[in-house]
RNA sequence: GCUCGGGUAGCUCAGUGGUAGAGCACUUCAUUGGUAAUGAAGGGGUAGGGAGUCCGAUUCUCCUCCUGAGCACCA
């Protein structure tokens, strides 16, 4: 008779192991090296993530997950979570718990504490309270729940009503508990968790708590409202610095911060939230935008229209608005008629569209319109420039055939790529088809989802599919870009639209002159000149590339004998459609140049004696050391043509 | 819209139940400087708005507006 009693592992060099049968990860891990033993965290086992606790099958593949590697880190985080819980629950005898997941950075955990509101001093004490707790060494052991009905009891009658509520949902998924268990065996406190988990809290030392929140219990508004206590923690003390300085690198580019500071916009209590106020500064940037968006929209076909800021409420009612959008809508009552405050401008375009009758032969029509629009975003929503009630958007519909509408989207695509990457931003895609609730039947989605599809694969562009995430009027390519806190930002968006053709009965003559429906394209580039604007201040970090920058050049004297020098020199400039400014403040020149270089002003041009007699200028580019010395002309060249080429580089290099 | 913070000078912020302070910015004067903060003097706020409590409120309470984090929302 044969009893096996070893079992056979496979590790990721392809190697095997031989263990007893009975052993775990941790057995595994010591079996290979000491030093392994003690980084291990847990077990990557057959793909999926385990505890380092697991009782290893045989032929099981397995990879040793060590403290410090990519996967490493969600579980110390959801583990931190679990010790925040403890330690609160501790503190706070009333606490009741929710969730406690590791998120991007960090985790949090959400509290219901009827008769205590969580403050940052109080922050401050969980969080010793946690160091210490970790350093306790406690072990973290996984049992099955056997008797899923009376746990479900045992947490009600301790008030956990969530928990309960949880392990209820789990009852039939062979729900597991986690116990804190210390040296002697002890078990200190347990959550119902699905794991995995560190085997020991003493790994967990660089931990922060960064702040508390409100949040409904499972994110749903009628739910009762938690409180949620964030936090981030990492393997060491040198990573969480460089992560809480990134966040401060992070902040310090915020749009709204830099708007004051670089006297970019602002909004008032007297006009509202929501209502941005370009001051002169961002204004430029955003003529510059808009410039650069119409020569190149001229030049791919586009005309441009300018349509009313209000209608009367019956456009709505035909647009489907009224149904659909009603919340989020203004509206004027005048005399006895309502009128709408736009909230989009298609329909608009639609009743030009519908102002004549078209042939085939018109087709496409391009037309395009930098439309200002207002909606009536919750409060809680607004936030700088990112999300407004009052904005501009380089709104465009195409009108086409069926035939056409595959080549109409690689020309918009075309158009993003070209105005992205002039910006240097990167961006990426999603296909979003079919919602639950749509008009339109199967075959049209059918036909335009494939559209969208083999537009986007004869570019050979990479993009991800949303199922499910249309509009419900027809499916769409969201493009998405990366701001420099991470933060991901949609602007342009290409959708296609079966309603609106549809309720205003839009048609053109085919060629066989019988009627037909064109497709309806909306897109948009920027998405709205507010956000795109955000996006680029942060991009940039308020650095704008010269053909963008409020102000292009600072001129700056030596001493006060030479403002008129510098005046003039200013006015030339300026007769050459190059923004320039003097600083005749009687200031430093040190003094002055580093005030220019906080502007982000690119250049600086220092004028003294010396240049007076020569007529040569001492040229400087911000956050650059580099001095270069060239006649006003070569000046002047070198600007425009940095300019006109809308480079994101110096002539004079960083 | 919801939960919890916050609103004091142009900006960043301190402080106090007895009508308010710093730094930067601004103005003036002196300095006339060669590439990242010259020195001195001065002006400026009635405390987001409203109501209440109090002999008295910027400070306490309530309402409202704005704002931050998070949630919900986001064609």
């Amino acid at each position: 008779m044969t009893t096996t009693t070893k079992i056979s592992i496979k590790l990721p060099d392809g190697s095997s192991k031989e263990l007893d049968k009975g052993s775990n990860g941790e057995d595994l891990a010591k079996s290979i090296s000491p030093g392994l033993a003690k980084k291990a965290i847990a077990l990557d086992v057959n793909g999926q993530v385990k505890d380092l606790f697991y009782e290893l099958q045989d032929a099981d593949e397995i990879k040793i997950i060590t403290a410090g590697e990519r996967k490493s880190y969600e579980i110390l985080r959801h583990t931190t979570s679990h010790i925040l819980a403890a330690v609160v629950q501790k503190k706070y005898p009333n606490a009741k718990v929710g969730v406690g997941p590791a998120t991007e950075n960090g985790f949090f955990y959400d509290f219901r504490i009827e008769d205590h509101k969580i403050t940052d001093d109080d922050l401050i004490e969980i969080e010793k309270e946690i160091k210490k707790f970790a350093s306790g060494a406690y072990k973290l052991v996984k049992e099955e729940v056997k008797d899923v009905a009376s746990k479900i009891a045992e947490y009600k009658k301790a008030g956990e009503v969530y928990k309960a509520e949880l392990l209820e949902e789990h009852k039939d998924d062979n729900p597991t508990e986690y116990y804190f268990v210390d040296n002697n065996g002890v078990k200190v406190w347990s959550d119902h968790c699905l794991g995995p988990h560190l085997p020991n809290t003493k790994f967990i030392k660089a931990v922060k708590l960064t702040n508390v929140s409100g949040a409904y219990w499972r994110a749903k508004e009628t739910n009762d409202v938690m409180q949620r206590v964030h936090g981030t923690v990492w393997w060491d003390e040198q990573e969480l610095e460089q992560y809480l300085a990134r966040k401060e690198e992070a902040e310090k580019r915020d749009h709204r911060k830099l708007a004051k500071t670089m006297d970019l916009f602002s909004t008032h209590e007297l006009a509202g939230a929501g209502l941005i106020f370009w001051h002169a500064k961002l204004a430029t940037v955003r003529q510059e935008l808009e410039t650069f968006w119409k020569q190149l929209h001229r030049k791919a076909g586009y005309e441009f229209v300018v349509t009313p800021h209000i209608a009367k409420s019956e456009l709505w009612d035909t647009s489907g608005h009224n149904n659909f959008y009603k919340d989020n809508m203004y509206s004027l009552q005048v005399d006895d008629q309502e009128y709408i405050l736009k909230p989009m401008n298609c329909p608009f375009h639609v009743l030009i569209y519908k102002d004549s009758r078209h042939s085939y032969r018109d087709l496409p029509i391009r037309m395009a319109e930098m439309g200002t629009v207002y909606r009536n975003e919750a409060s809680g929503a607004v936030h700088g420039l990112a999300r407004v009630r009052g904005f501009t958007q380089d709104d465009a519909h195409i009108f086409c055939t069926r035939d056409q509408y595959v080549d109409e989207i690689k020309g918009v695509y075309r158009l993003i790529e070209e105005i992205y990457s002039t910006l240097g931003l990167e961006f990426q895609m999603e296909l979003s088809t079919k919602p639950e609730q749509a008009i339109g039947d199967d075959e049209i989605w059918e036909f335009a989802e494939t559209g969208l599809k083999r537009a986007l694969s004869e570019l050979g562009a990479n993009f991800e599919i949303n199922p499910g995430d249309g509009a419900f009027y027809g499916p769409k390519i969201d493009f998405k870009v990366k701001d420099a806190i991470g933060r991901i930002w949609q602007l342009a968006t290409i959708q296609l639209d079966f309603n609106l053709p549809n309720r205003f009965e839009m048609e053109y003559t085919s060629a066989d002159n019988t009627t037909e429906q064109p497709v309806m394209i909306h897109r948009a580039i920027f998405g709205s000149l507010e956000r795109v604007s955000m996006v680029l201040t942060e991009h940039f970090a308020g650095a704008f590339p010269t053909w963008l920058a409020p102000d292009q050049v600072m001129l700056i004297p030596i001493s006060d004998s030479h403002n008129d020098f510098v005046t003039k020199l200013k006015n030339k400039l300026i007769q050459n459609e190059i923004r320039a400014k003097t600083d005749l403040r009687s200031e430093r020149m040190n003094y002055k140049i580093r005030d220019a270089q906080e502007k982000q002003v690119p250049y600086m041009l220092v004028i003294g004696d010396k240049e007076v007699e020569s007529g040569k200028v001492n040229v400087r580019f911000r956050r650059s050391q580099k001095q270069v010395e060239m006649t006003v002309e070569e000046f002047i060249e070198k600007m425009l043509e940095e300019i006109k080429s809308r480079s994101l580089n110096s002539f004079i290099g960083d």
